[in-house]
DNA sequence: CACGTTCTTGACGTTGACGTCAACGTAAAG
DNA sequence: CTTTACGTTGACGTCAACGTCAAGAACGTG
């Protein structure tokens, strides 16, 4: 159901990777067709063309995979962006490492403020269900 | 600057729990006018009324707190309208003190997702630091 | 080769979360 | 007593993130 598509067509470019419809990813993991191509608009994946069908590689889906964390993470998608394109930037010169160390330093930063937000959260809730367990038990 | 309002005036009502107008609560979270008004609308917070003044207790800023730490988790206002006012509501009957573990229960689950997704990027983001360090030292 | 399935590109609609006026009330200050 | 600062209610605008048609093109199958 989410086997890759049999590419052994004659006009297959590399048959040793795998690739992709549109419907599989979408259907793989759990978006619209719309969704994939909302996210290719915004410049976050870009799919092969072979002619003008889309060809998706193991590369789109892991991208896809993280703009989905992203999201549930609560990230706009232009934030997102800069953050896979992060991990795909050009690191030849020293100019361009130092950079990309520093934008990984200002999304650690972040990461960890949602971290915090997050442990907060959680042992709030875990006090208040503490607090009902106790009044659930004095009215058996 | 983020001080309650000076509510000596002759129509004070419990002199003892300091008040807030709308400019300050606002100011104090960082927010405008306009959003704490929108909150309202949505019901997420409904300050007294003192004529067709608005005026901010305790807590409507316990409630503004939890709405924007929500917000940077990523939730949406209706969820997290249901997720506070699951702290404010009634737990006098063994059925709606059930009902409430149950909710608790549910937003447990997501908020572990949440961390989960988060932890998986943090520690993807330290991998790909180290690797970026190597790089790094191998042009020094 | 007709046919249904899956793909494509627009283009407009919708929902959430506010921004941004306009037009007006009110209360302390000069 | 007018000014000035802050408050109020609409009502419309905007931006992100898609949903939802419409109208074709391409492709395997009987």
């Amino acid at each position: 159901m989410t086997s890759p598509s049999t590419t052994a067509a004659p006009g297959a470019v590399d048959p040793a990777s795998p690739t992709w419809t549109i419907a599989e990813v979408a259907e793989e993991f759990g978006v619209t067709h719309r969704t994939v191509r909302h996210y290719e608009d915004l410049g976050l994946i870009s799919p092969e063309r072979r002619g003008t069908t889309r060809v998706y590689h193991r590369r789109d889906r892991t991208r896809l995979g993280l703009i989905l964390r992203g999201k549930r993470l609560g990230f706009p998608l232009e934030e997102i962006r800069t953050i896979i394109d992060l991990y795909d930037a050009p690191r030849g010169r020293r100019s361009q490492l130092e950079y990309v160390l520093a934008q990984i330093d200002e999304r650690r930063e972040d990461l960890e403020q949602r971290r915090r937000d997050l442990e907060a959260a959680l042992s709030e809730l875990t006090e208040f269900e503490r607090r009902c367990r106790s009044d659930l038990e004095r009215m058996a």
